[in-house]
DNA sequence: CGCTTGGTTGAGGGACCTCAAAAGGCGTGG
DNA sequence: CCACGCCTTTTGAGGTCCCTCAACCAAGCG
């Protein structure tokens, strides 16, 4: 192993590693904090999404109460650097972001994505320093919180708090199947698993209303996701599309049958019910 | 990929699989079952772990009459089954444990281990069945819980709500590295960061009091955990005590340099601090 | 136009896999 | 006490999946 792929913009020499580590997201914060003042919440985007379950107007009020404001980052910006301690929790109001982990030799590993409705940042809502970074793999708009005030959140509301485990026991769950996908499956397993992985979040959240996923993902990233070389990675893409199981280009996902790629990669079928938000 | 070693017993052809999956952990519940009468929480072997942060005397009194009782386990005994929804929550008050998945074709893969202090089945707090099995590796006492009064502690005990995240998230965390694991390090990289993991895990328990893990782990379950075959794993083990970096056997674990094995798996000495318990 | 980003292809090598067999512990039973 | 079975480890040999190195192509953009 040892993989360093000069050539491709994701990874680097451990020249830069340093300068990406020390990239703080104190700097974003200074002009792209948006401050919505009046009753932000009830133009919440997540409002209409389907695949969420709405929280009741009285803890709405609470959230609105409690939120502190907006953000937005553009495609490739980090929202906060590995081995930080990041001043907000957020939410994703829209758009698809990604974790990332790197080694101090340049080797990084990509965690898990992101989708409209996921909140970011739990790690840090106690002691801790990030073990990971966050970046935004399209623009993306967050609702922030002050992370100080997060006690607040576990104190007033249970509610919301039960809901905070419900999302981070899901976010377990998907990180035990990655795992699974590295430790048991091969190159063409793991990325059909990814591959449904992502389209099914995309439907739940619709942004994938029918079905393909618009998400602009390059062959570097997917090999970073996967633990595979970019090479490999690029052969067994191709070799996904040949058999006509998965059609992933730069810009798009295209699955013609989920059901006959989740029996590929040996997916059981567990559907997730309505996720719920804060 | 494919990886069948019939020969060795945490694997097994596709026939058991289904034996495995149907084993419920109802049976277990029978006569295993030992509930405490009076203030059981006083002579909870957790109050004297260092590495545990004890809750205060209140907390602790309302803990002893929302906990439903122990439960012992032998090792090799599974404390419930993938795909299963068990009735109880856990907490480990003595001994380790396992977590893993299991493919439809037999392939397994160990997510991670339990131990003194750890919280279990936060995944099925909610309506999700469980993704995994959990299985005793030595002879365990676990603290259950009703599932069903889960939300009674969210709402009346915001502070044990708040250490809850605080478990979720650090096992997140740990997935994390397990993940980078998977993905970018090779055979003898891996083996290490493993061993340090576990090795850590016990000094902060209280187990491994010299720096010496005792505990029985087959060089299957090491490859299981791993993601490697069998051989290759025996080899890889070979070679990192021939190299004098790890030495583990059938029963124990030893690392001469902890230091070193850090640096040779490239991990960042993330040092928790001491963790909540419930 | 050159530069950058991302994708594609070929060739060779190495890490890791599978198949196969044997040996060392440890209990059980004759 | 030895024989036997079971589990785990060990070792050998051959194969393959995946990696590295090294080009080259295509598209977008100043």
């Amino acid at each position: 192993m040892g993989r360093d792929d000069n050539d491709s913009s994701p990874q680097m020499g451990t020249a830069l590693v340093h300068s990406m580590l020390e990239q703080r997201q104190d700097q974003a914060a200074g002009g792209r904090l948006v401050v919505n003042g009046g009753q932000p919440c009830r133009a919440c985007p997540l409002a209409d999404c389907e695949g969420l379950r709405q929280p009741p107007p009285d803890v709405r009020d609470w959230i609105a109460a409690f939120r502190h404001g907006d953000m937005r980052f553009a495609r490739g910006e980090q929202v906060y650097a590995q081995a930080t301690r990041p001043r907000f929790l957020y939410t994703v109001l829209s758009g698809v972001l990604m974790r990332s982990r790197l080694l101090e030799d340049g080797r990084r590993q990509i965690i898990n994505f992101m989708f409209p409705g996921d909140f970011i940042g739990l790690q840090a809502a106690l002691d801790a320093e990030m073990g990971h970074a966050v970046e935004a793999m399209t623009n993306v708009t967050l609702c922030t919180f002050v992370r100080e005030r997060f006690f607040d959140l576990v104190a007033q509301q249970p509610r919301l708090s039960f809901d905070l485990t419900w999302l981070a026991a899901h976010e377990e769950a998907a990180l035990e199947e990655h795992l699974v996908s590295l430790g048991q499956r091969n190159a063409r397993e793991r990325m059909a698993a990814l591959a449904v992985f992502l389209v099914q979040r995309g439907i739940d959240t619709g942004i994938a209303p029918d079905g393909v996923l618009t998400l602009t993902v390059t062959q570097g990233q997917i090999a970073e996701m996967l633990g595979l070389s970019l090479v490999h990675t690029n052969r067994t893409l191709q070799a996904l599309r040949r058999i006509g199981l998965v059609d992933w280009t730069l810009t798009s996902i295209r699955i013609p049958d989920i059901a006959a790629a989740r029996a590929f990669a040996k997916i059981d079928g567990s559907v997730f019910s309505s996720r719920p938000y804060i």
